[in-house]
DNA sequence: GCTCATGATGTTACCGCTAACATGGTAAAA
DNA sequence: TTTTACCATGTTAGCGGTAACATCATGAGC
């Protein structure tokens, strides 16, 4: 049933007409601060007197201006995120947990998304800032020099500094969740080479500024040595390392399909890993178009899990990463913190949490018959 | 060059320690007045006052204080948009284009996503509404009598409200900015018929709460008819409408290719409309692995335009919503309004834009070469 | 030289809320 | 009864900005 709500209008040259604790302390007969307590601490006051207080509140339709309050107490409830891309649906799924998880503890999400671009994340930064939110959340580790400052001021304050889906082997000045890409790659290397595949190639993404996937990368090609030594297989003068153009991924995966079958003289690449699902998909689906067999003439790994890999042919093996549970696990480490008095909380704001991620081997990397004895699982 | 910042500390019982107006006034040797004057409006300061301003602003590392400013002022630079789901390609790219058409106008973007609940979208708007916020948008025309009751207060208080995603034929109380929905579920009808199928159905998805799939599949319903009549073809007892099994969109259109076949004694359902594009990719796989011609046993046709549907087999015909376009007529719209004086906003805060969409005919609706002539174009 | 417009800066008083302390009353403890 | 503790509520003084008006030079116009 909708509220009989009072018809606010101006009320004097400054105020805005809103309906405020004023208004409903009047209506109830008391003054505002202890409408103030009641709507923070409701056992504080008197049953009769909070009777009265739901009432004036009820027939009032107030709403709390929070601007005021956070000028007040110093804490805004709001949290703020800045991640690289939304029409992605990686940290759109991670945005969501953590807006989920924020929510049940009263905290609002305010959101930006930098293009993968720095210095826009620096600019995002500065804007968020103003609005001083309780903590904030950034993906990755690299920002610019400025921007590192800014959340260097920020935390020195007391507001915890979160970068999502990184976790560096080394603790890094503010905290991080996620996982260490660098890993990754070498596991994927790994993988690979373990399945039976000799000849390896990185398909680096597009996006200039998505480290996460060039890291990955780096540390794919350096492990494909290691891991064909380890095996006593021929290594290569140097790593296949080739990157997909931008735009549509799909698309790029095709045109990476193609960049990889070019190689001339040398012998072939017989197994490709992405720097995400979408291209190793679209190399998938040209793949079929050539009439080529995947996994017999070339192997396809990807990243990201996404729902299509499971669903092509006999399921693109990838690496799960944790999407959700990056943005659960911050959720939970902010409201954790900010229930913490100031003094306790200031040794916690540099720690990092390693969310575990999973190789999913499917059809797309079954492996190769082999005489030799492949590398431990580990 | 990171700038040598003040190292602020506490510096009364309420302060947060941070840089304020008054430090920089100080620093530079006026009042914090002129320096707020020179912030918003720097010819209306003498040039030397200006520079001392810009040395001291400089020196201190100063950050406004957003709160204050709003709470002086009345004007927050903060807009809200609720959305059903991020974790949805489909917001995420209207939210996305949203941001990015407010950023240049100074507006931060305050997000909260509500899980297609419209119970939780209740919440979001009376929290959401606690920040004042220069304008908000919500998605679509569907909300609790209480949700409507607080958009209208806000509306009535100047607050632009904007409903995404619908443009019903009918204005509404507050400003649409996307299309109608039964017009989209009219065309594919239509394109279904003049393609020369005959036995149609449409597979709402699983998602309760996503009211304009329903409107769609009601208005496609409905024109099914009318569009076998106007050809002269036989209409059915009662329109095929089968909902999807909720979950994974790819998997539940894998089922519903199974629902369609299903369908035993009557004539064998010629071709399908989808919820959207998931549901019929899902559904074109699965056809693929039963050995099934599209179009030539089933015909499908989605709605959403995702990457995917074109690189599968020969195109999956779908309707290209204008995603980023509704946000950056959002944006648009909210800078307009916001920049007109009160009372001029006033009369404009109930209008409508319908942006365009588009069917794009691909492969899976290929027509069925028929001997009566098909329906005019439109 | 005087008035008056103009421009640059300052003073005052808020915006709506809450922290900290103050007050007054009631009931338990002495 | 008196002291003490505590509970419920009130008073005061801000939080960090900005609107509105005030002040004070300065120079143009007469």
């Amino acid at each position: 049933m909708p509220l009989p709500l009072l018809e606010p209008g101006p009320r004097n040259r400054r105020g805005h007409g809103r309906i405020t604790l004023q208004d409903v302390a009047e209506a109830a007969g008391i003054t505002k601060i202890t409408v103030s307590r009641y709507l923070r601490e409701p056992e504080r006051v008197a049953p009769g007197t909070a009777l009265r207080i739901v009432h004036a509140l009820a027939a009032t339709g107030y709403m709390p201006n929070k601007q005021a309050g956070m000028l007040a107490s110093g804490r805004s409830g709001m949290v703020a995120a800045i991640v690289p891309s939304l029409a992605n649906s990686v940290f759109a799924e991670t945005v969501q947990a953590l807006s989920e998880g924020l929510q049940p503890a009263g905290f609002e999400l305010m959101l930006a998304s930098s293009g993968y671009s720095l210095l826009r994340e620096e600019e995002q930064i500065r804007a968020v800032l103003g609005w001083s939110p309780d903590a904030l959340a950034v993906t990755g580790h690299h920002h610019t020099p400025e921007a590192t400052a800014m959340l260097r001021v920020a935390a020195r304050a007391g507001t915890p500094i979160i970068e999502l889906w990184d976790c560096e082997p080394q603790p890094g000045e503010f905290i991080q969740i996620g996982f260490d890409h660098a890993a990754v790659g070498r596991a994927m290397a790994r993988h690979l080479v373990e399945a039976g595949y000799r000849h390896l190639a990185y398909v680096d993404t597009g996006v200039a500024a998505d480290f996460r996937a060039h890291e990955r990368g780096k540390a794919f090609a350096a492990e494909t040595r290691a891991a064909l030594a380890g095996v006593g297989a021929p290594q290569p003068a140097r790593a296949r390392l080739i990157t997909a153009p931008p735009g549509d991924a799909f698309e790029a995966g095709r045109a990476a399909l193609h960049q990889l079958l070019a190689g001339s003289g040398r012998p072939r690449v017989d197994a490709a890993a992405f720097a995400n699902d979408h291209l190793a998909c679209g190399a998938l689906l040209e793949a079929q178009r050539l009439g080529l067999q995947v996994p017999g003439q070339l192997a396809l790994l990807g990243f990201g899990d996404f729902a299509l890999g499971r669903q092509l042919a006999n399921g693109v093996s990838t690496v799960h990463p944790p999407r959700q549970e990056i943005g659960r696990e911050a959720a939970r480490t902010m409201i954790e913190l900010l229930g913490l008095p100031p003094d306790e909380r200031a040794s916690r704001l540099s720690r990092q949490t390693a969310v575990p991620w999973q190789l999913m081997a499917r059809g797309s990397t079954a492996g190769v018959p082999r005489a030799r004895p492949l590398l431990p699982a580990h």
